[in-house]
DNA sequence: ATTCAATCGGACATTGACATCCGATTGAAT
DNA sequence: ATTCAATCGGATGTCAATGTCCGATTGAAT
């Protein structure tokens, strides 16, 4: 449903957003979220051209937010590395339908817009600021666990 | 984001639902519903085996529904072939998160479950039944446009 | 029993998503 | 200028989703 494409972009976005100033490499980002470096590389390629991400090359290079963590929404994210297509025209092609859906796909594309809805509920900042045991990508819970 | 195949699985079976007593071939099917033929009787395959339809062979044979239009959501037609994969555990394999999801993958799987609910708000018989100017498949509107 | 229409199911082709590899390019530091 | 660390981007490999083909099987009709 969600490509894994989708998960490694989320994954290495919210990783830059708990540092934003601090600039992160293609390596420190794919060992800290588990994503495989040389695909990852192709992911942030596509985030750089979409302006979620800058990057620097050379030596003391790498990956920032382009923006700060509390204007980036998850679904901003999403679009850029795999946009929800929602369905406009009718997928059969049938010239009576025109722009007008027919009841069942005006239904599917209802459950795309909830998806969307969904996903642009949330910013980068406040899913790091949500009090939880256990923090995004992180091994460890933010707190002690009460002992 | 939705599959072809999901896309597919649901005209046939709203096909079927227009006229449930009727059984129809992949041929018919095929052609109302402008799927290719060989790739359909696959799909029409996975919803027998699920339950949703229901196949005859031989002269005078092919596909039902298995069920009243009333009783049949489209949730269940998507999860017959493809079905939404929730996500329940920490995919990064984190042993801290273990049960407990990430501010991260609480909201992805948010989402889903958005769109789940979604699909699961309709009958094949609700679908049908809405009033509109474009039936379900079909190339013609229902009532005349009026004029 | 034979015929014929239809599904069933395995083998195969094609396409796109996922992933890897490596040389080219950039840019900071020396 | 040279060196070195890092991104950039093209070529390639792999696998699952999509789509095709065809013989095997089923079952109604004759």
């Amino acid at each position: 449903m969600l490509s894994q494409t989708v998960e490694y972009a989320l994954r290495a976005a919210t990783y830059l957003a708990a540092d934003p100033a601090q600039s992160r490499t293609v390596d420190q980002i794919a060992s800290a979220t588990h994503v495989p470096m040389a695909y990852l590389s192709k992911v942030l390629q596509q985030l750089v051209r979409e302006k979620i991400v800058a990057s620097r090359r050379g030596t003391g290079g790498g990956f920032t937010l382009a923006r700060s963590p509390h204007k980036l929404r998850i679904l901003e994210i999403v679009q850029a590395v795999d946009p929800i297509e929602r369905i406009t025209t009718c997928p059969l092609g049938l010239a009576a339908h025109g722009k007008r859906l027919c009841p069942l796909h005006r239904r599917l594309d209802n459950a795309l817009a909830e998806m969307e809805k969904a996903f642009a509920a949330s910013t980068l900042a406040e899913i790091l600021a949500e009090p939880t045991r256990s923090v995004p990508l992180c091994n460890f819970p933010a707190a002690p666990t009460g002992g």
